[in-house]
DNA sequence: GCGTAATCGAGACGGTACGTCTTGTCTTTCC
DNA sequence: GGAAAGACAAGACGTACCGTCTCGATTACGC
């Protein structure tokens, strides 16, 4: 979890490493800090029924009441903690041509979804979306809707390019080139390899004519 | 949830609809059967959160022993409670052609799994799939698998027929297939219409050389 | 039950009869004196077998877990509400001649130990130490003792006085004095009349010379 | 548990070490056996909340409804098991002389009540009546009163002899003595020395003219 | 010697209470 | 006014026994 360490408040001199109980000018980053390191270090370690406010508050060293007080679930906390990590994480390469793009990006997408702590927190999160409505409208609006923007890059800018047809349904396409992929990682579990990408890549490339 | 009613024992001349207590030669299906609609009531009702194993005892009207004497967890309950209906809900059909077979069956089965009951069961325990890996294995073993295996016959059949190459992956192109509407239905949560299931099968008909 | 209700925190100032739900710096007596009330309410309305943890938390309207918070078991619960009576009602009495204060202690006494409700409360941890030996002694060192140092005094102040020889054995004698008294109340359910106290009395007296 | 299998059935001819299934005319008289067996055997194993009627069945290598048969609760069971025991065990000797019965008998049954396993169920007999009005009634009639009745052997017959006065209330005055033995047995727990018991007689021989 | 009737084992059933856990609220005290 | 501490009401968890019941096998007696 040192990824966010990285970006830990070095409090304008670094004398206020000591601890923080509360003053009248705003809340405490080192608390907020703490809450979302122990909220998906918990989900890693125990899995998503692991993760209890009372444990993610007790693992950060920080009261109960502090946690319920910026955050309404435990589920919005692993949502704050995943945002910061997917937005760098999951950017789809530009090399200027659609067919390379999606030859990288995808086993990458594949690779996060499935083998890193950052896809297990997506995948408890979409878990999260059918047991909860109310989350699944947070959850689309702050995250999924931003993911599929991403995953449509490659092909928005091959139509930019002109590599592809002006006319061409990019978010249809894109579920056709995606879909399989979060449907083996997300349902079947199935491993996706290198040939399962590059049929996807292959059949999309044959249909809109680029091979 | 009449659906299992049917199914309820005739007793061979309706005399038997007294209660029935246990014995020493096998469970009571009486108290099967409550706990199994009552799982699945509860789930409409409620949503997955609202589904405890004391809410089921509740309004099946038996003991909450009697649930825990035959299945691990609620999500068993429901697992079993899908498994009634799923096997002749979801069969795809057979006209002896691949593309109206698909035709018919993709939009089906997008309505099966968004838009009922059952659907709304399945997309709860594919949920509880990410939160617990050992009903994840269950669930994969009892119920995806058989589910995939049906998903694929379209396409197997058409190459019995000779209708496709022998050497077609079908199971692969069963995933390009109903990848994207799964991806839909239990990522995006996007409605799948007729014009999205259509453009699935002419992508296919294409790559295979049948359109 | 009205004995507590006496006792209850008069608040200062009469403001502070609104609703405590818990601070970090001490627990609710408002919960604690309804819970004892609720358990021996409960053991005089339905005897030992009729008080349950759960009984007793659902008419002090308090949760279980506050009152397994304060108290292992409901046995120490109810020696609690015991001993907020005992201590009062069980003095005997110093009117300056050992005669005449067992004459009056010992029926007392009697009538206390297996017609009132304090008594009811004391049969049923007596029985208690019995079916539990961890109690015994909780019970023993709590309660019991003391009730044996009170039926003492009316003995060791007349010693003092010089009325009783200064090496009497208090604690035997005491013993044989109330012992048969404990037995019939505690065992055989006899009912001790006057002519059994004045009998004991009076086999002390000869014994010790007064008569 | 030994002193019962030697009043086991012999079986009219030793054959029947087969097992029994029950038979139109009468129970089966090794189920009893092992029923009571195992009842006090758990009470001395694991004290009194440690004996169930599904522990005392699982051990006796019996069916529950054979237990539930036979005794109404729990205790009854207990109550049969120790009236087995009792009366061969705690009969007062008859040596002619009171003084010298009473210095026999009261280490004896001290002795006997306290630390014995026959002395361990009577305790907790004698606890249940507490708890249970109903078993009170039933454990005075057929335990109580008959243990009463043999306390008071020893001074009926000095009376018969004309060693103590015909007038003499044996049931109170045997209450005098044996009192404080059963009070610091049962409620005490103190331990009963020869120096209590000897006590205990003195008195009485000197309240009787007897010393 | 055959049916009948009571007993036996086994164990599922509807329940109650157990003692534990987590939730989300509230209160107090310190900074 | 934020934060730590932690008591509180609520209620589900999974377990242990309760006492009832149904079942099929076993066995002794009486026709």
């Amino acid at each position: 979890m040192e990824r966010r360490t990285r970006t830990a408040a070095q409090d304008t001199a670094g004398r206020t490493a000591r601890r923080h109980h509360g003053n009248r000018h705003g809340r405490s980053e080192e608390a907020r800090r703490a809450i979302l390191e122990a909220a998906d270090d918990l989900l890693v370690e125990k899995g998503f029924a692991g993760v209890t406010v009372e444990g993610i508050a007790a693992r950060a060293g920080v009261a109960k009441q502090t946690v319920y007080r910026w955050w309404p679930t435990k589920t919005d906390v692993l949502l704050d903690a995943f945002l910061e990590d997917m937005a760098e994480d999951l950017v789809p390469p530009d090399h200027g041509d659609v067919a390379r793009d999606l030859r990288t990006y995808l086993p990458w997408l594949a690779y996060m979804l499935s083998s890193t702590d950052t896809g297990a927190v997506f995948r408890a999160l979409v878990a999260q979306t059918h047991h909860d409505p109310a989350f699944a409208a947070v959850f689309r609006e702050r995250c999924l809707d931003e993911q599929r923007r991403r995953d449509r890059l490659p092909l928005e800018r091959a139509v930019r390019r002109g590599q592809l047809p002006a006319d061409l349904d990019t978010a249809a396409e894109t579920d056709l080139l995606v879909g399989p992929l979060y449907y083996r990682v997300l349902v079947t579990g199935e491993p996706v390899g290198r040939e399962f990408t590059d049929r996807l890549v292959d059949a999309f490339l044959r249909r809109t004519g680029l091979a």
